[in-house]
DNA sequence: ACGGGGTAGTTTGTAGGATAAAAGTCGGAA
DNA sequence: TTCCGACTTTTATCCTACAAACTACCCCGT
C-alpha cells in the first residue's frame, strides 16, 4: 500500500438542508412565495422539475409533499400540482416565514413583527406574573443572568434575550403561548444580530429587563404589563432607527 | 364479453387525506404527539412502518418527509429518525394541532384558545379601528349581515362569524396577524358548533358583534378594544358553561 | 492492557422503472 | 343533441438497486 489514505479534513457537520428533497423543497418554495407561481397556476410536473433541477422524480415528489404539508399546494391526479390561495399557507413555518422572508421587504415584515409583540407581550407577562412556577421563575432569573455576564452586542448576548422573553411566555402556562412565541422570537433573532449593535440605549438594556424580572417574581401583574411596555417601547426606538438606518 | 361491467355507484369524492401517504403521516404523527414515541427517542424504521401499516418504503419516506416538514422529527442515515424536542414542533399547523388535539384534553385546550384570543383580539381591533380600508370595513360588513340573515345556531352563522373575527384581523392591516387568527378561528370554528347551541345569552350576539362593526367603523379604537373585549366576556362565560357541561 | 484507526454493517438518501388510479377530453352511438 | 365510454395525462404507489452517512466494533500496534 505505497498509497497513503489521504483523510479528508473533513467538514464539521454537514447541514440537514443540503440534501436534495431539501434544496428541491426550498427551489420551488421560493419561487411560489416569490410570485413566480400565484396561487391558482399549475406547477410544472413532476418529471419537469427533475429535469429543471438534475433530480430524480423520487426526490421532487418528497419535495412536493414537505410542501403540501406546509398547505402551499394540493397535487392530484391528471391535474398536477395546484398552488392554494394564500389564506391556506402555513406562514407561520419557519421555511415558509423564510422564504417569505426572502422575497419580501424587510422593513414591513419587522415591523409587523413587533406590532404583535406589542400585543402579545404585555398580555403574557400579567399572565406569567399571576401563574409562573418558582422553576418558571428560575428559568427567567438563569436567561437574565446570563444576559447580565454577556458581552455587550454579543451572540450571546442575542441569545439570552430571545430566551428571556420565550421564559416569559412558557411563564404564561399557557400552551399555545409558546409557539406563538417561538415563532416571534426566533423571527426577531436573526435581526438583533443587527439592531443590538445600533441600540439607542444599550445601557437600559438590563434595567428594564431587570424591572420585568422583579414584578414577575413579585407576581405583580400590572407592574410586569408596564415593565415589559417599557421594554417593547425601547426596542421600538432601536428598530426604528434600524429601518430608517 | 358476455359478462357486464358492472358500474360501481362511484362514492361522490375521495377525501385527499385518504392516500397512502397521509394515512401514515397521520398514524405516525398522532403516536408521536400522544407520547407514544416521546421528544428525543428513535423511530422504527422506515421499512419496519411499510410492514407494520402494509405499505411500501416509499410511501413511508413521503410520510416521514412531511413530518420531518412540521419539525416532529429529524432522519440521519445509519441513525434513523429521532423526535424533535417539543420546542421544535410546529404546533401551529393544522394537522400537528389536530393529531394534539385527538391526544390531549379538550377542556385545557379550549381555554388555552380563548386566554389567546383575549390577548391578540383587542390589540387587533384598536389597529382595525385606526387603519381600516373602506373594503376592509365592507367585508366586515357583510360577515354581520350574513350572520343577521343566518338562523341562530345553525352552522352558516358559525362560519359568519368565525368570518367576522378574521376580517377583524385582516382590518388591522398587520400581515402576520391573519396567520395567527387562522390558527386559532379555526380550531374555535369546531367548538363553535358546540357552544353556539348552548350560548347563554343568545340574545346579545348580534348587539355585541354590531358594536365591534361600528367602532370600527366610525374609526374609534378605544371603543373598538372595549367592544371586543364585551363580545370576549360573553364567549367566555358560554365556553365556562359548556366546559363544566 | 490500552488506544487509535480502519472497516463492516445498518439505515436513510437517491435513482429509475413499472403499474394503478384519477380525472379531464373527445369521439361515437343512441 | 346528449350521454356514455375509451383515451390520455399526471399523480400515487410499489419495487429494486445502489450511494452516502455514520456508528460500533474489531483488529492492530504500542
Amino acid at each position: 500500500m505505497g498509497e497513503r489514505r489521504m483523510k479528508p479534513v473533513r467538514a464539521p457537520r454537514r447541514k440537514p438542508g443540503s440534501r436534495v428533497h431539501s434544496e428541491l423543497a426550498a427551489g420551488i418554495g421560493r419561487r411560489i412565495l416569490d410570485g413566480t407561481y400565484p396561487p391558482g397556476s399549475l406547477l410544472p410536473n413532476e418529471a419537469e422539475w427533475g429535469q429543471m433541477f438534475g433530480a430524480s422524480r423520487t426526490a421532487v415528489r418528497e419535495a412536493i409533499r414537505t410542501l403540501n404539508g406546509k398547505g402551499l399546494l394540493v397535487s392530484r391526479p391528471k391535474i398536477g400540482s395546484r398552488v392554494e390561495p394564500r389564506e391556506r399557507w402555513n406562514l407561520l413555518d419557519r421555511d415558509v416565514m423564510a422564504w417569505h422572508r426572502a422575497a419580501l421587504d424587510e422593513r414591513t415584515f419587522l415591523l409587523s413583527l413587533q406590532e404583535i409583540r406589542r400585543i402579545l407581550e404585555p398580555g403574557a407577562a400579567v399572565l406569567a406574573a399571576a401563574r409562573r412556577s418558582p422553576a418558571q421563575l428560575a428559568a427567567l432569573e438563569r436567561a437574565f443572568t446570563d444576559m447580565q455576564s454577556a458581552e455587550v452586542s454579543s451572540e450571546a448576548m442575542v441569545e439570552a434575550d430571545v430566551r428571556f422573553h420565550l421564559a416569559l411566555l412558557a411563564a404564561a402556562n399557557n400552551e399555545l403561548l409558546v409557539p406563538f412565541g417561538i415563532v416571534i422570537e426566533q423571527a426577531l433573532a436573526s435581526m438583533f444580530a443587527y439592531t443590538t449593535s445600533h441600540a439607542v440605549h444599550p445601557e437600559q438594556l438590563l434595567p428594564l429587563h431587570a424591572a420585568v424580572l422583579r414584578a414577575v417574581a413579585s407576581q405583580s401583574p400590572e407592574a410586569a404589563r408596564k415593565a415589559v411596555t417599557a421594554l417593547l417601547d425601547d426596542t421600538d426606538e432601536t428598530l426604528v432607527a434600524a429601518v430608517e438606518a
